[in-house]
DNA sequence: CCGTGCGGGTTAAACGGTTCACACCCGCCA
DNA sequence: TGGCGGGTGTGAACCGTTTAACCCGCACGG
């Protein structure tokens, strides 16, 4: 189109190595400039040497083509071609370049997974155990894991839709988070592939959800608490954070009520979910209303605050004070005394949270609730409750 | 149709939303040459719509490579054109596709991270204090971090070479591992980046070391229980699992030898860094040698179990039995007793390990042994050894 | 003896950016 | 008036792989 514009040297000029093109450079530089090599002109980037696809076809006679098709085993190679380019393949360590490959159109197999942006994510072990599950699920099926952290600024550059539309995810796993982290809303027009882990999100069905059974576990462990003769019982509980306290609280009201016995609003103390906060939570609680005889906590370490703080105090668990937790986290059974609990699968709720987003990818539409079944585990930080009377008396 | 051109064809194949696009695209067609071209031949790779660097220019009446300069906001480019380009960007919602920048050159920063096989470490709080320090790091940095485990299968295949070798990854971290994981030696002729965390390797100087003073902490601890007046200190050790615990035994031997104690081999067990281990290790040396009023444990989680071991042998803590823990996990002030224990700067060693190796990559040379200071935190399981005679007597 | 089919390999066009080298414009100075 | 230089934008080579399309030689059927 451009005929013999500019451009037909520039080309020229640039060309490739091949000496037939070479001679016609020269001939053509000739007339113009008798210098002798301007300059060999390095590559552009200077990357590390790397073998590539080309390196091997050179080596061993062929085309950069059949070499590809030896790699992905293509049968259109006869045996003896293939067995030969195998040796320079070997011979040279040829690793396919993975961006190549990407870009000419392979599938990057790789899920995200969001956790909130707080220091020590990893270093708590109801994350841990998530993601171990999620970690052990996706290695199984051969995909990759990459860890991001809902930052402020991750959040307000809307990266946790960019990356799943750029496909630098195939799908997101989110832990850790509720209806209170707005930007999940984001989420809601678009079809993306994601999947809340052990939350719960108000507008059901628009997400899938894989959890826990909150509701069967809490029932369990306050009738246990009840059938102990526990009237007195108090909630520590957390707001933040995803999990379904929510229900939790639910079925501790219903199951209160049910034996007449209408909590106060002091009975309930926000923990934050940690250690520290459950001590906190503890403290308030028994300081308002030292008649209490049982905490309920919804996590294990706010349940652990608590045993610490009552121990502090020197209230005889479970003499005095029962407590029971929500977890079972590792070291919940080495607790003095050890701490009964509710037995949350967390590392199979991270599994199968991996293996429906997996489904999801691959195209599965109907939207899922996974509740996986919980059950008390009933240890020595609970016993019958103090005001029992006589009956109490005997027993203690 | 038939009459258009290639081009044409396969924009429209791609239609964006916008219509102000679909205009100038449609403008672009009717001008576009009449012959009688070949064959439209569509895409070879049916990928779903995604804007180009290509779709922006056409649409703001640029070249691509104007485009490519204003999201890389390169000077080149003036302020007038930048922000027309910019609008056309915003509007098609352009994102650029990591792999071809890749492949044309830009770095992809990313670190690998290396734990052992098991199936909870990311539930473990040493592994998960690790890595939230490294995950800091590399935010800060803005680096990526994928995770890799190393199973029998990872080994074998020598993935954790070629990883660096493809640039997978650009370095790295490597958490649990000892000399006696003889894979590392893989890495001793390549010069790749690679850094053990809070491990000891006997070919020091062969490969980056970021860790903790083993030594000075172990030696706080050993003091402060000699001081106590122990001298019957039995020691729970672990062989696996990276971590300095020949350091830590070390400086016991030393430290016993000092006050002319010869500890018996039977002052020893191996607790497997678990806390079942740890409470099987206190079982068996205090089942041998009721004697022991002291323990140290070369992790909490061990030191846990042996307390709970000796809650539930009914020996008072520290009363009649001392116990010194190493880690400082974040549950072990709230064990009861609250556990004295060498205090350990994970987060901090996982975020300098991480910082070193950017540092490495960007072509640092001289090793690093990096070694963060510890120090004993005292609390409420330690104190005066039971059989001091009359003066311990008055004590308790 | 000439299509025809096919096994086995090659060519070259994508994939989507980045960037180098050049073109062009405009003002300025000798 | 012509040369020079700085500021801007463009063309197209290049990154390494995949794969559709083509090509060639040979066996085989009519």
């Amino acid at each position: 189109m451009i005929g013999e514009s500019p451009n037909a040297f520039k080309l020229k000029q640039r060309a490739t190595m091949s000496s037939t093109v070479e001679e016609i450079i020269e001939m053509e530089r000739v007339s113009a400039d008798p210098t002798p090599e301007p300059l060999p002109k390095p590559r552009r980037h200077r990357r590390p040497k790397a073998v590539r696809l080309h390196d091997v076809a050179k080596a061993a006679g062929v085309s950069v083509a059949t070499v590809s098709m030896v790699v992905n085993s293509n049968p259109r190679i006869s045996p003896a071609t293939r067995k030969r380019v195998q040796r320079f393949i070997e011979q040279l360590g040829y690793l396919p370049n993975r961006a190549a490959q990407i870009l000419s159109g392979a599938r990057q197999p790789s899920l995200a997974v969001l956790l909130p942006a707080q220091r020590h994510t990893f270093a708590d072990v109801y994350f841990g155990e998530l993601i171990s599950g999620i970690a052990d699920a996706a290695a199984r099926h051969g995909q990759a894991i990459v860890f991001e952290r809902a930052t402020p600024e991750f959040v307000r550059s809307k990266k946790h839709i960019t990356m799943l539309e750029t496909k630098a995810a195939d799908g997101m796993l989110i832990l850790g988070f509720n209806d209170m982290h707005r930007f999940l809303d984001d989420f809601a027009g678009t079809k993306a592939n994601v999947i809340a882990v052990d939350s719960k999100l108000a507008r059901d069905g628009t997400m899938d959800v894989v959890g826990c059974d909150y509701r069967s576990g809490a029932q369990q462990a306050m009738n246990y608490l009840l059938q102990l003769g526990h009237r007195k019982i108090a909630l520590i509980t957390a707001t933040g954070g995803g999990r379904c306290t929510r229900d939790v609280v639910d079925v501790y009201r219903a199951a209160m009520s049910t034996y007449g016995v209408k909590p106060a609003d002091g009975w309930f103390a926000d923990g934050r979910l940690t250690e520290e906060g459950g001590d906190e939570a503890a403290a308030q609680i028994l300081g308002n209303y030292p008649e209490i005889t049982a905490l309920f906590a919804v996590n294990d370490k706010m349940a652990i605050g608590a045993l610490h703080y009552a121990t502090r105090k020197n209230l005889a668990v479970p003499r005095d004070l029962s407590i029971v937790g929500f977890d079972n986290l590792r070291h919940a059974a080495f607790m003095n005394p050890s701490l009964s609990t509710v037995h949350l699968p967390l590392h199979e709720v991270g599994a199968r949270a991996c293996e429906r987003l997996i489904e999801r990818i691959n195209g599965r539409s109907e939207p899922t609730d996974d509740r996986l079944p919980t059950h008390l585990v009933v240890r020595n930080s609970t016993g019958l409750a103090r005001d029992l009377g006589p009956l109490a008396d005997s027993a203690a």
